[in-house]
DNA sequence: TGTTCTTACTTGTTCCTACATGTTCTATCA
DNA sequence: TGATAGAACATGTAGGAACAAGTAAGAACA
């Protein structure tokens, strides 16, 4: 079962941008002379632009020519394993080392998120998310415990927690609420990361649930704002005020 | 200057999505009788879908049919009008004091950005977003003066922007893509916004297009992080990759 | 009645053609 | 030498054809 032709001449052109070859800003050959250097119709060229156009890799002006972007302008809709698909989907290997993992007892906060008693097992998961071998992110997982007893037993440096959940535990996650911030970072999260202060952090917060709308996770976590944004498409507002994006003021700290 | 095929195609599938005559999860009617309804040929089909697929409001199963999202499920969309709405929802009164509004020539950025000519003219306005009278974000847009000449002869202390070129220009402002990042508050950032600094902000670029894909505006932003986050709602990955919300790193500045 | 196979239908891919629209370059003219 | 017009080139739109791959419904069989 082979590839398309217009996904190998597509994936033939990221890889010229990811070696380097095409640089941000460079022009594309015409799409006659890539049709004539592929031997594909100049549809199937077409084809593999659209498709690259629509990843945000390249922009096409009419009577110009092709370019590769110079800042990616992916679309947007954050998916719940997106951070490790969009890595590899670089070529970035994406690891994770624990910092810390620990059963601790639910506070007010986690008593309030995870749906649990006031003390009750609560999994505590620290990990530094790493690309390539450099932090990226600082991620604090909270799971109650009675959902997925003996997960501790798991080495996530080297296993997804969402796999394990989803494999292990029959808790698959499925949707979630995500908050995003910033904040300066603390000097520990800057040391963690090899950040110097003053440094400027995205902060997460999200609960990600199962189909069935259970909270099966909080987490809380810093991402390099140096290295990290979030890009999203926004639209004219329908009648409906049902905006799922939404921004509102918080107490001030 | 008329409209292509396979955009009005799209847009009157669109325009029953947004009547609900279109229902979330319906099927369309196949390629080959839309062909027929339209009176075009199928490649035009196509691609209207194609449009409509790759923003997510309709998606194709070979051998099946197309059918509209279930939509927005979460929409993980912000609106346009968003930051106005939602404050007016919670009672709050926004407002805006312009800091400086003129005309500038095209730099590099802005050429590639608006498409204009380098050195070409663009209106230039920088707001004072307030809430409740306080400052809750700074505003930089950038529009092409050849688009909405006499703009600046508009008071946006007290008009929308985006009103106006809705009414006056014919510019209705409909999608837009959105960047958002964090960083450090400049000093002339924390004293306008009277924050204390080392002050973290979140840090927003904009391009908002009309209806048949025209930039008509770039916007740099910084919002107070102390008092607003931005909330979206995630889902677990199909098996599409176009991810449509994805964090990925920049060059390290 | 349940299972399997066949057929009709549907989307996906690829090629071709023609023309429209926009940009850039070159030649000519003042 | 600068301005203008035309030619060449490049992307965008639209139509058509043919075949591939996948699904669903109906027919045939056990």
């Amino acid at each position: 079962m082979t590839k398309a032709l217009y996904q190998q001449i597509a994936d033939s052109i990221l890889e010229q941008i990811h070696t380097g070859e095409l640089q941000p800003g460079a022009r594309l050959p015409s799409e006659k002379s890539l049709s004539e250097k592929h031997q594909v119709g100049r549809n199937t060229i077409r084809h593999a632009l659209s498709y690259l156009a629509a990843k945000g890799y390249v922009e096409s002006v009419q009577g110009v020519g092709t370019f590769v972007t110079e800042t990616h302008f992916p679309k947007t809709v954050e998916f719940l394993y997106g951070f490790s698909q969009e890595m590899a989907q670089r070529g970035k290997v994406v690891g994770s080392r624990v910092l810390e993992a620990k059963i601790v007892p639910a506070d007010p906060l986690l008593t309030r998120v995870l749906r649990v008693q006031l003390g009750a097992e609560v999994v505590f998961l620290n990990r530094l998310r790493l690309v390539d071998g450099k932090p990226a992110a600082i991620e604090r997982a909270y799971l109650p415990h009675a959902f997925c007893l003996g997960i501790l037993e798991h080495d996530f440096g080297m296993e997804s927690l969402y796999d394990v959940l989803a494999s292990q535990y029959n808790m698959k996650p499925d949707h979630a609420e995500q908050e995003i911030g910033a904040e300066i970072a603390t000097p520990q999260v800057a040391e963690i990361m090899g950040m110097d202060q003053p440094a400027a952090v995205l902060v997460i917060h999200r609960e990600t649930r199962t189909a069935d709308g259970r909270v099966i996770e909080y987490v809380e976590s810093e991402f390099r704002a140096d290295r990290f944004r979030f890009y999203t498409n926004l639209k004219a507002s329908a009648s409906s005020p049902t905006a799922v994006f939404q921004r509102f003021p918080i107490q001030s700290s």
